[in-house]
Formats: structure tokens, sequence, C-alpha cells
DNA sequence: ACTAAACATTAAAATTCCCTTAAAATGCAC
DNA sequence: GTGCATTTTAAGGGAATTTTAATGTTTAGT
């Protein structure tokens, strides 16, 4: 776990590194906006620490830039400004999180594992797309209803995988056109129809709540129907 | 954007649920541990909300629950246990924010823009068209008034999507026919009407205040009475 | 108030869209 | 190449949508 502080105040940098590597995490220090933007910038980490009352660059224009220029790895913000506005433009600045100093130590830990959790889970998790009772995981290729097992041939499985992963859009014959079959306009076939039949027979026939749907003129949705 | 929201005191669930409404989100609530489980399984949400002291399972087994079954999407914990160990329970149990009641109800919806920010890939809108109660989701290609859900087919609904996008303009049917038909010049025909006519029938009929008018001579406009 | 034009309404006709089935084509392993 | 599974094409039928057409109602101009 790699964790950048951008942190001026030395007691509270010495405080939280410390801390943080008694947890086996790796902690790299900024004492300026700046170098706290260049080090995001050039590393990877799992989170970024950052106080709003910086030399240089604040906390919140640092937020901003950080996340204008792409970098995705949630922020918390740590600092003495404690009004709910504040709170909520350091928020709406593209931080995940806020705590007002002087905070317990032990809430911040928690407040980092609960940031940290989905980039680690992320790893170690089954890849496995859900609606309802039906799954699919993506890493074993298999699907399910109910706990049953359902087989599916390979455009059938990619077909269902792009309605799981749009479910609740109507999904136009076009757009499954372009992504499922790789062509750009229609040449008068019915393939999708005949598929969207194939996958219904398989995840809808034999269960009485139907997910997959058709919008006549507009497309097939998969949702649970009202 | 769709939440569920579990609690079982009805002013906080009102105050939420409106809240949210506004900025239009859909809003699931569940008043028990046990129904809100349920309903996180069978449907898909971009956010849950979740007091912790609740009738049935408690908020935090329900976190712990969702999270064994594979349950990923945000949950925020609501709650008036407000000590540091409780938050740190809280948020060990698979929250990944933790708020403490009473709230700023501004503080909760950034911090719900905080953690939606992520899921919502395409932060670019959740596509929807408005006028005054009307409301029409183009991914989903459902329609609504004053929360009715209203059934629209393909021609209907794009005829419906043309005034909404130009809402306040007086269109003539020549335009109409240009762009919802595709047709350049008029070729004796009142299918205009007659689908003026069943828009009419679904969005204004049962209500008070009529949306489309017609100005003879000139063409329809959607738009509010004064 | 009368008339012609513009629009609304209704029902029936025409068409499109989609489902289904079966057969043909393709790809793949042996 | 043979045989099998998968994918695609083709065709018929049914239902929902769209269009036409006929009739009723409102509006604007005289």
């Amino acid at each position: 776990m790699r964790i950048l502080v951008i942190e001026d105040e030395i007691k509270t940098v010495q405080l939280i590194k410390q801390g943080l590597e008694e947890q086996q995490c790796e902690v790299d220090v900024a004492y300026d906006g700046l170098m706290g933007f260049q080090l995001a910038s050039r590393n990877h980490y799992n989170l970024i620490i950052s106080d709003i009352i910086l030399p240089g660059i604040n906390g919140l224009e640092l937020c901003k830039k950080l996340r204008a220029n792409g970098i995705s790895f949630p922020i918390l913000l740590l600092t003495a400004l404690g009004t709910t506005d504040d709170k909520i433009i350091g928020l709406d600045s593209g931080a995940d999180d806020y705590l007002v100093k002087p905070f317990e130590f032990k809430e911040l830990m928690a407040r980092i594992r609960a940031l940290t959790r989905r980039s680690i889970g992320s790893i170690q998790t089954a890849n496995v797309l859900k609606i309802a009772d039906l799954e699919m995981d993506l890493d074993t290729k298999s699907v399910s209803r109910a706990g049953n097992e359902i087989i599916l041939t390979a455009k059938e499985f990619s077909l269902l995988e792009y309605f799981i992963r749009h479910q609740g859009r109507v999904i136009s014959k076009a757009e499954l056109a372009e992504k499922i079959w790789d062509v750009t306009f229609d040449t008068g076939t019915n393939v999708i129809e005949v598929y969207v039949n194939f996958v219904r027979k398989k995840i809808d026939k034999d269960f009485d709540t139907k997910l997959l749907h058709t919008q006549i003129g507009m497309g097939y949705v998969l949702k649970m129907p009202n």
C-alpha cells in the first residue's frame, strides 16, 4: 500500500507517517502543493492524504488539478476548516473524504481502510456481474440463474455481458450490431433477433420473472420488471 | 441515479427522499434491514444510504451481508451513534462513508456526490429531459408525469423528445414532418395531428395543467401555460 | 352568426417489427 | 475430409405500431 501525505505541519506528518508505517504502508511526504502534485503525477499511490492550507497550490486546487489530469486514486482531505461549506467545497473539488482536525488517529485509519478497500478488493474479488438472481462470472465464463448453471456460446455470452453491463438501459439493435457484431450499418439481417431469442430461451424461459424485454422500435433492455 | 434509503424514521426518510428527487434521483425506500437487503440484492443501485439502528437486521450486519454477497455499490451509514469507535465499526463493516445525525442536508448531498462520482463513469448526465413534472429518460426510454409512468411507442417518444428539446418554441408541422418523419414536403396526410393526439392522451389527458398546446396556423408548443 | 379552414378524434387498414422455426453456412477439432 | 457445434440466413406468421381515411369539432374572418 503506497500513500502520499501532503502536509506542511511537521508534527502532523510525523504522526500520520509513523502510524501508517506501523500498518506496513509505504509513505511519501510532500511539504507543499506543487511537490505533492508532481509526486502524484509521477507515481502511483493507493491514496493521497492532503491538507487544504498549504504553501504553493492549496489542497482544493490540487484536487482539481489532479482530477483534471485524469488521476483517479482516492484523496482524503484533512484540515482544520470544519464548517459544512468547507466540507462541501472540499468534496466537490474531487476529494473522496474529508476529515476535520483535530481527529482521532483511529478514525483516520478506519477511513483510510474504507477508501483503499475497493482498489485492493478489486484485485482479489471475483469478476462477477449480476442482475437479480442472474450471475455471470467473467473469469470462469459461467452463468447461472437462481443457482442453476446456464451454458452459453461465445456470442451469447458477449451479448448477455453487454446487457448486464448496461442493465436498465434500452439498447438499440444498431448499438448491438456495432458492439457485438462489429458492423457499422444494417446489413438486412436478423441475427440479433435470433440471438436475443437464444439468450431468452436460456435465461428467461424457465423462470417466472423475465429479465430481457423488448421495446418495439427502440431496442432491448435487461432489467427487473416493475 | 438510483438510490436506496434504508431507514425506519419516517421524518428522515421524507427529508432525504424529497431532497434526492429534486436532484433527479430515483429513490427506493426500505423501512427495515431485511427489506433493504432484499431490494439491494435484486436491484442495481448507485448508492445505499442506511441507518444503523433498524428493525430486523441492523445497518452494520446489513453492510457485511451485502459485501459478503458480492454487492459492491457504495454504502453511506447515517446514524446518531457518533463516537469514534462507532464510526470505526461502521466503516470496517464495509461502509464507504459515515455521517452522524444531526447533519446538514447539503453535506449529505456533497458526500453523495463524492461517493457516486466514481461509479458513474460517465458523469456526463443521467440523460434526463424535463419540463414541469414531465420527465423523459433517454437511457431507459421511459417517461413519467408527476411520478406516474407513461408508456410511449417509438414514434411517440421521438415526437415528445423533439418537443421537450425545443420546449417553449412553436414548431410547425413542416418541421415535424422533416425531423420526425423524414419527409421534406407535405404528402397530404394528417399523421402529425394523429400523433399529437396520441401524445396528448398520454401526457396531458389525466392532468390539469396541459403542456402541449396548438397555435392554429403555426404549429405546436410544449410549455407551461401562463 | 355563418362559412371555410384548421385541427381533433375515432376506427379501420396497412405496414412494420419482431418472434419463431428450420435450414444453410461457417468454423473447429479430430 | 468428416462430424459436431456455432453462427448466419431465410421465411412465415402474429401482434403492435403506424398510417390512412372519414367524421366531428373548434377557430378565424367576414
